[in-house]
DNA sequence: TTGTACGCGTTATCAA
DNA sequence: TTGATAACGCGTACAA
């Protein structure tokens, strides 16, 4: 090992002391360094390959280039999509981002806050669904209380959180947008493949679908609401289980994409032909999947977009105390929900 | 601020000293700590709030728990798919992951392993295909070099490079059995969407496929091989270009996935019914698009075992120099590709 | 403008 | 078993 070459290495190779090679270095606040000392310092980091350590920087600054982002599941489409503009948007930042997975385990989000905490992250971003579990949701509270209170900055995407700031996602108004235009379409006998019994994100969704229809007089028959894993294998089990209720649904809403999908393969795999005997609509219009056939009803949500935003909430500064943004969603109609004759 | 408290605040307030606070605490090599104080401090710590400083630690400990990842896209699926494992992998070794996307600019990875080295990051690994260009790989080449003679581990995922431990995947070999497979079902004019210029990846399953046709007997026209990028638009437009032509082919292979998405989304608008009027056959198998209709074929990659074994080859310790694992595909057909008659 | 010296929070070495 | 104390690599008052 040729060992790790520091900065009193680089200043002895330039016959400057340590504060200076420091200072040509890194261009601290008083950017006063001759410009021939400064030459000759970078030459000689040059020279020497230096690498400066991140980590005794950040002990000496007090501060580091780290932001967290926690989700559930990065081969998630949903979660990807928020990641690549998390990473986007701390790039232009000149920060770095760590990445954590919960894997779908409650209590990993307020575990994973400590590790970051340990790492002293400048902000940690959480994305994704929490459950109506009141245990969980205080402990995690707790953790980013304690995280921010000793400076920490943290936004929330989806469900926000008492004195947390946080991109929430008009979840309900979608929902009640899909509504509406769907009964403008003609459909009136409504199935919908809800999600787990809990889940924030599911039943907001649910919710404002199910109580609009009821408004518009067209109520949702309570044997057509079944719940199912917020997966693409829960939208499957979830459809062909609402098939074989022989309930004659002609709309399926599911509350996400992947689940909407796995619904259009059961009602293949059932010999229903979607849009002609069965309309199906998701929610979260996933960029991978906008190629489905036929193509699928869905409400877009600007993923990438809350990313960044959730960023630059974060980092508003400490003086902007738990402000709560929201982003809706935009109904698109395609193929899977035709016009009903 | 209630300013954070540190590994000293701890000591007086157990009224032990600092090397025993942090015995006690991290369970030093000399696990030698009398169980009474132990729980003093311990004690301490949790009164306290105390959260380890982890920078600090990597300091004295002169290694940090970082892992670094850098990919081109995280919303693309198949980088995504093998964060999940690489994210699921780290999680269970104790280990951090810091993620970055070049975002498909040139010569980021290059810079990213530097930022990963000033991390003094554990492990590099670098998923995804580079293109061929001597000068870009040989800078990366010599940053790599560089991160490794300080002592870092390296893995590359996909593309392998001289003297760097990989999971090579087995495009060629893939391709090469794909063209048989679909030979045998009765296909002889075939059209291949062939990605960009110079892309590796893209040109070994290119040429495995368009050679192992010659030799069976039917050869790809010229015309019938369109460049293209490796993206779901690239497939669209390609595979529209390609049916301006009016090659008559039957079977059109796109070198990744999502580009066979785009391309049988191109087929439809161009009134021609994917299977029946032309089949159509991609790479990877990306979990998300296993719900396409007609079900493309093509050819599986174990995409989340990946991550594991390239952590693994990574951490295999200095004494392993250079492994190469090559990982195979397995085709799978789908209705795409219907026996022709 | 440059250099000296101290502090950042931990771990590890060496005595006690 | 425990306790001083010297690193670790860098930033930055403060002094020159």
């Amino acid at each position: 090992m040729p060992g790790p070459v520091t900065l009193s290495d680089v200043a002895r190779e330039a016959e400057v002391s340590l504060a200076t090679a420091s200072r040509a270095i890194n261009g601290s606040a008083n950017r006063t360094v001759r410009p021939e000392l400064r030459e000759r310092v970078l030459a000689a980091a040059e020279r020497l390959h230096y690498s400066p350590d991140a980590n005794a920087q950040a002990m000496a600054r007090g501060r580091t280039t780290t932001i967290g982002l926690i989700v559930h599941d990065i081969a998630d489409p949903y979660f990807s999509s928020i990641a690549a503009g998390v990473t986007a948007a701390a790039d232009q930042l000149g920060l770095v981002v760590t990445l954590l997975t919960t894997q779908h385990q409650r209590g990993r989000e307020q575990q994973f806050v400590e590790v970051l905490q340990s790492q002293r992250a400048r902000a940690i971003l959480i994305a994704g669904g929490r459950y109506d579990d009141a245990d969980g949701t205080e402990s995690l509270s707790q953790a980013l209380a304690g995280y921010m209170a000793s400076g920490g900055a943290v936004a929330l995407i989806g469900q926000p959180l008492p004195d947390v700031s946080t991109v929430a996602i008009g979840n309900t108004s979608g929902a009640i947008e899909l509504a509406q235009r769907m009964h403008g379409l003609g459909y009136r006998r409504f199935g919908v493949l809800a999600g787990p019994e809990g889940h924030i994100t599911a039943r907001d969704r649910r919710d404002g679908f199910v109580q609009t229809l009821a408004d518009l007089g067209a109520p949702v028959a309570p044997g057509a609401i079944v719940e199912c894993a917020f997966t693409r294998d829960g939208g499957y089990e979830g459809m062909r289980d609402l098939l074989s209720r022989d309930l004659a649904v002609d709309l399926v809403f599911a509350v996400n994409d992947v689940m909407a999908v796995g619904a259009m393969a059961a009602a293949r795999d059932a010999d229903r032909e979607v849009g002609a005997d069965v309309a199906v609509a998701g929610f979260d219009d996933i960029v991978t999947l906008r190629d489905v056939n036929p193509g699928l009803t869905t409400v877009r949500l600007p993923l990438d977009e809350l990313g960044a935003k959730a960023i630059e909430l974060a980092l508003a500064g400490p003086a902007a105390e738990a402000t709560v943004v929201e982003v809706d969603g935009e109904v698109v109609v395609r193929a899977s929900t035709p016009p009903r004759a």
